[in-house]
DNA sequence: CTGATAAATGGACAGTGCGTTCATATTCTA
DNA sequence: TAGAATATGAACGCACTGTCCATTTATCAG
């Protein structure tokens, strides 16, 4: 059972692909860049990972295949491209002196991104595309994740040298408990999860499950 | 360039494969799934999730391709089920009465099982197939990640009756909290780790980085 | 303004892999 | 031992990638 056949991916042309132009010729470099990633992005919202091949980009955006293998080394690689271009810039993490609500409202947004945002799917296709895919990793990695954990870093580095952290913690492995606990059901366990996991997940990071 | 040209993957005719039979008709069941799963095994390890296509499994075992497509929804689903068929069983989790020594004792057979035994990138590979392939998925956590969390857990929950871990614990969340936070590197940032990060993840997670 | 360069286009082709069907030969089982 | 189950080879259609080409047009340097 082909479970893409076509006639399951409804193909919307899109607004921004060639708007009434003649057959051939070079074509505005910004005008064909946002046509193929507004039509990667619909793909990878409405359909998934696996209808974002190049022949159905190229098709829905009205621009040349050659134009795609030009650009893009892999279908993944447009999507984590689109897929950026479409999200959100990276917020921006809030030290008003309290630690907890931080991280709290930090985490909390980033389960919202995932749950309430339509986030989850394309962020578990493209983590898993990565896998296999290095050009995706790179994407990936460069774009969203070693940035925002970065900021986090940050943020824990100045609550350590408040004295809000003790000295001796790794804020790599704070980061990894807080961030790699939704991951980790998100994207090991596919166990269900909200923002209401956010606050206890953050008291577990800060005091710990041992009895005091 | 297409990296997985057929000149890069070296075909070894597997040792299980089809010895010396005549063309056509029923073969023994057990044959021919040991050879499926010994050459999908070997295809995984050497060449990757990517390279362990039902065309080179069917050829390299000396099996038809129809009966791979009979057997397995997918040449996701089989390179699970060859990795689980080769992997070592489930270790029982030990129980010193010391729950630091036996959870670091479980983690950093987990993260050796990674990083010295070759499971890294059939782990990985597989957990990213499992984002777009439903029967990938299903064949990892019933397989693998259900039944260990649930390990976890069971061993928590005595530590929790004896009073060594708050009542007020969550239990799934330590979990996450241990396990997660390998996982965020391995799959999502993608940064090195060791097995001497492994008592300061279960310290992290029992005592946390706030000061007491 | 103009000529050189860069780039997008449609078209075609081969290669790989999936999914399916079929008649046939063989094993398994009742 | 008869009938059911099933592995086999072969073939076909389909989707997608990767690559080439000549042609047409945009862009930019001088």
């Amino acid at each position: 059972m082909n479970t893409l056949s076509t006639s399951e991916v409804t193909m919307s042309e899109n607004a921004a692909g060639r708007s009434g132009r003649p057959g051939r010729g070079r074509r505005p470099a910004a005008e064909v860049r946002a046509a193929v990633l507004a039509s990667a992005g619909d793909l990878l919202l409405r359909d998934g990972l696996r209808a974002l091949t190049f022949d159905r980009v190229a098709k829905d955006a009205g621009v040349s295949r050659t134009t795609l293998h030009r650009w893009w080394p892999s279908p993944g690689a447009l999507a984590a491209e689109a897929y950026f271009a479409r999200s959100r810039p990276v917020l921006d993490f809030p030290d008003t002196g309290d630690l907890r609500a931080d991280l709290i409202t930090q985490l909390r947004a980033f389960v919202r991104w995932l749950k309430d945002e339509g986030a989850e799917r394309p962020v578990a296709e493209l983590v898993g595309a990565a896998q296999t895919d290095p050009d995706v990793a790179r994407a990936w990695s460069e774009n969203y994740a070693l940035p925002r954990r970065e900021l986090a870093r940050e943020r824990l580095r100045v609550a350590q040298r408040q004295g809000r952290l003790r000295a001796d913690a790794d804020l790599d492995i704070v980061v990894d408990q807080l961030w790699g606990a939704c991951y980790h059901r998100l994207l090991v366990l596919g166990t269900p999860f909200d923002a209401s996991l956010v606050p206890r997940l953050v008291d577990h990071a800060l005091h710990g499950a041992a009895p005091r």
